[in-house]
RNA sequence: GCCGCGGUAGUAUAGCCCGGUCAAGUAUGCGGGCCUUUCGAGCCCGUGACCCGGGUUCAAAUCCCGGCCGCGGCACCA
C-alpha cells in the first residue's frame, strides 16, 4: 500500500474506502460544540465558577465550572474564580477547601485569568451598602423578622415603618449596624424591591445581616466582621465589579436571578446574561454535600476522595480522566432539564480515552495454582505492556525447563476440563491434565498461537509461581466497597501510584498504592 | 399552597427560535456478527423516543390552549 503514489492511495480511498472518508468527515462535524452565547462577542465574554468553599467540589459543581470556563476560551475572554465565603455561620467555610477546591480545578484542566475571595472583600461590599443607600435602595429593618413578615404577607409592605424612613436616617442606622450596636439578629438591610412581587421571597430581600463572629469566627477573617452581605448582594456587586457578561448557573438560581435585577435596577447597572441549566446526578453515587459530610462523620469512609462518592475528587481516585468528565458535562450541555448521567455511560467515555494509553498487566483473583510438566525449554518471554500502543514498552517472564508453576484465576479454572487445550496468554498451550478445587495439573502441548485457534483453545491470563505481588483491589458497589485479593505479576510493582492500568480480562483500575518492599500493591476498580 | 422552569429511545443529547428536507440524527446501553495472543479496543448489522388531548395549517417534535408529570424556589444558605 505504500509503494502506491499518494494519487494512487486516494485514489483507491476514494474508490473502494468512501465510507471510512464520509465517516471522518462526520466526526469532525459532530465534534460537540456548545451553543452560542447569546450577545457573545469574541474578546469580550467573561465568565466565572463562584462556589462556596464549605466543602470539595463534586460533578454537580464541576458542570458550572467547566462550561464557564469553556465559553470563556471559546470566546477568548475571562475566566473568574471566585470564593463565596460569606456565612461563617451555617455555611461555614473550611480552611482546606479553598485549596483542595483549586487542586481540583487544575486537576480538570480548569486555569483562571483571576482570583477573589468575597471574605477579603468586605469594605467593597459595604461601600456599595452605602451607595444603595443613598440611592434610596435600601433600608434598615430592626424589627423582629415576624413583623417584616406579617406586612408582607398581607401585602402592607409600602406602609411597613422601616421602609418608610428616610435616606439619612437609614445611613445612620447602617453605621450603628457596622459600628456593632446591634447584635445578631437585631437588624438587617434589606434591598427595596416590588413591595407587592408575586414571589413573596422576592420582596425586599436581605443583603446583610449580623453574624456573631466572636461565636462562629470565619477561618480567613476571624471576628473582623459582624456584618456580612448575603450570597445575594455579594455575588451580584461582583458579577458588577468584575465584569462579569455571562453568568451559568443550575436552576436553583433563578429566582436569585429576579432579586439580584432589583440591586441592579437601583444602581443602574445591566445586568449579564443568565443561563440556568438542570441538576446533574451520577447515578448510585452520593453528591450533596451535606448527605456527604454526615456520611465522613460516620466513618468508613476513605476521606473525601473516597471512590464511592460523586466528588471531583472521588472520580479522580477511582480512576476517572479528567477528559472524561470534560466530555461528559459538555455532551450534557446548557438544557434546563435535570440529567441523570449513568456510571455507565462515565466510564464508557473513560475506556476510550484511557484504553490507549493504559498499561496492562496480568492480574488473578481467587488464585488456583497450575502446575506444567513438561517445558521443552526455558524462555524468557518478552511481552509488550499495550497490544497496540508499543511506546507503553514490555517487560519480560521467564519460564523454565521441564516444570513450570503458575497461578490462574479461580474463575478461569473452574472452566477448565480435563483433556482441553488452553493457551496461557503470550506464553505457550497446555493440555489439563487433572482440576482440583487448588490445583490444575497439565502437560505442555505447543508454543504457538496456530496450534491454540486450531484446537479453539481458550486464551488466559496467569501469574508465574514465585514472582508476584499481593495485589488488593477495592471495588465501590454503590455505597458498599468489595475488597478482593489477587497475585499480580511482578511488574505491578513498579507501577506508579496513580496511574490507570487495565488487569488483562479483568477490566480497567487505578493504582491506589505501591508497596514495592513488600511486594504488594492497593488498585481501586474503575470499571470494565 | 404560592411563584418559576421544563418534558425527544434505558440514559444523555441534536432538531424546536426561522413548521415541510424528521416514518427523527448522534453517543452510550442492549442483541447479533467480524476482527483480535484480553471478556479491552476497533469494525459491521440490529434494537429502541417526539408526555397526553385539543386547536392553527395543505403540512407540527417544531406554533397556540388545556391537562398530566418532573424539577427548582418560597432563608438574616450559597
Amino acid at each position: 500500500m505504500n509503494r502506491l503514489t499518494l494519487e494512487e492511495q486516494k485514489r483507491l480511498l476514494e474508490e473502494r474506502y468512501s465510507w471510512v472518508l464520509e465517516k471522518a468527515k462526520k466526526r469532525q462535524v459532530e465534534e460537540k460544540r456548545l451553543p452560542p452565547l447569546p450577545g457573545g462577542e469574541e474578546g469580550k465574554v467573561v465568565t466565572r465558577f463562584a462556589p462556596n468553599p464549605d466543602f470539595v467540589i463534586h460533578l454537580g459543581n464541576a458542570r458550572p465550572a467547566i462550561l464557564s470556563h469553556e465559553y470563556a476560551r471559546m470566546y477568548k475572554g475571562r475566566f473568574i474564580l471566585r470564593f463565596e465565603d460569606t456565612d461563617p455561620r451555617t455555611k461555614r467555610p473550611l480552611a482546606e477547601a479553598y485549596s483542595l477546591i483549586k487542586e481540583d480545578l487544575r486537576w480538570l484542566g480548569i486555569r483562571w485569568d483571576e482570583e477573589y475571595i468575597q471574605s477579603l472583600r468586605m469594605p467593597i461590599y459595604y461601600d456599595i451598602a452605602r451607595r444603595l443607600i443613598e440611592r434610596g435602595g435600601a433600608y434598615v429593618d430592626d424589627r423582629p423578622v415576624e413583623e417584616f413578615r406579617r406586612y408582607r404577607d398581607e401585602g402592607r409592605l409600602e406602609e411597613y415603618p422601616p421602609r418608610r424612613r428616610s435616606i439619612e436616617e437609614n445611613l445612620e442606622l447602617w453605621d450603628k449596624m457596622l459600628e456593632g450596636h446591634f447584635g445578631e439578629g437585631e437588624a438587617v438591610l434589606r434591598v427595596k424591591t416590588d413591595p407587592r412581587h408575586p414571589d413573596p421571597s422576592v420582596r425586599d430581600w436581605v443583603a446583610f445581616r449580623i453574624i456573631d463572629t466572636g461565636r462562629s469566627p470565619h477561618p480567613l477573617v476571624g471576628d473582623r466582621y459582624t456584618v456580612w452581605p448575603t450570597y445575594n448582594f455579594a455575588a451580584a456587586v461582583d458579577d458588577h465589579l468584575l465584569g462579569v457578561t455571562h453568568i451559568l448557573r443550575a436552576k436553583e438560581h433563578m429566582q436569585n436571578t429576579v432579586k439580584q435585577s432589583f440591586l441592579y435596577k437601583h444602581m443602574g447597572w445591566k445586568y449579564p446574561h443568565v443561563i440556568h441549566f438542570g441538576r446533574l446526578k451520577l447515578e448510585g453515587f452520593v453528591m450533596s454535600k451535606s448527605a456527604l459530610k454526615k456520611l465522613l462523620e460516620e466513618g468508613i469512609f476513605l476521606g473525601i476522595d473516597d471512590p464511592r462518592f460523586g466528588t471531583i475528587a472521588g472520580l479522580r481516585r477511582r480512576g476517572i480522566d479528567p477528559e472524561a468528565i470534560r466530555r461528559v458535562i459538555l455532551d450534557v450541555g446548557v438544557k434546563g432539564t435535570d440529567a441523570s448521567i449513568s456510571y455507565a455511560n462515565l466510564a464508557a467515555v473513560n475506556r476510550s480515552i484511557v484504553d490507549p494509553k493504559a498499561r496492562r498487566f496480568m492480574v488473578v483473583f481467587e488464585p488456583v495454582e497450575l502446575v506444567v510438566r513438561g517445558v521443552p525449554e526455558a524462555r524468557r518471554l518478552t511481552i509488550p505492556f499495550h497490544p497496540e500502543n508499543r511506546s507503553l514498552g514490555e517487560r519480560s517472564i521467564e519460564v523454565p525447563k521441564g516444570e513450570a508453576r503458575f497461578y490462574i484465576s479461580g474463575r478461569d479454572a473452574a472452566a477448565l476440563r480435563e483433556g482441553g487445550i488452553v493457551r496461557l496468554v503470550e506464553a505457550f498451550n497446555v493440555k489439563v491434565e487433572r482440576v482440583s478445587p487448588r490445583r490444575v495439573e497439565a502437560v505442555f502441548h505447543s508454543w504457538g498461537l496456530e496450534e491454540a485457534r486450531k484446537a479453539k483453545a481458550p486464551i488466559i491470563h496467569w501469574v508465574p509461581a514465585g514472582q508476584v505481588v499481593e495485589v488488593t483491589v477495592y471495588k465501590p458497589e454503590g455505597l458498599k466497597l468489595r475488597i478482593l485479593h489477587g497475585l499480580g505479576e511482578r511488574a505491578l510493582a513498579d507501577a506508579r501510584r496513580g496511574e490507570i492500568v487495565q488487569f488483562l480480562r479483568e477490566g480497567f483500575y487505578r493504582i491506589d498504592a505501591v508497596s514495592r518492599e513488600q511486594g504488594e500493591v492497593v488498585a481501586i476498580h474503575a470499571h470494565d
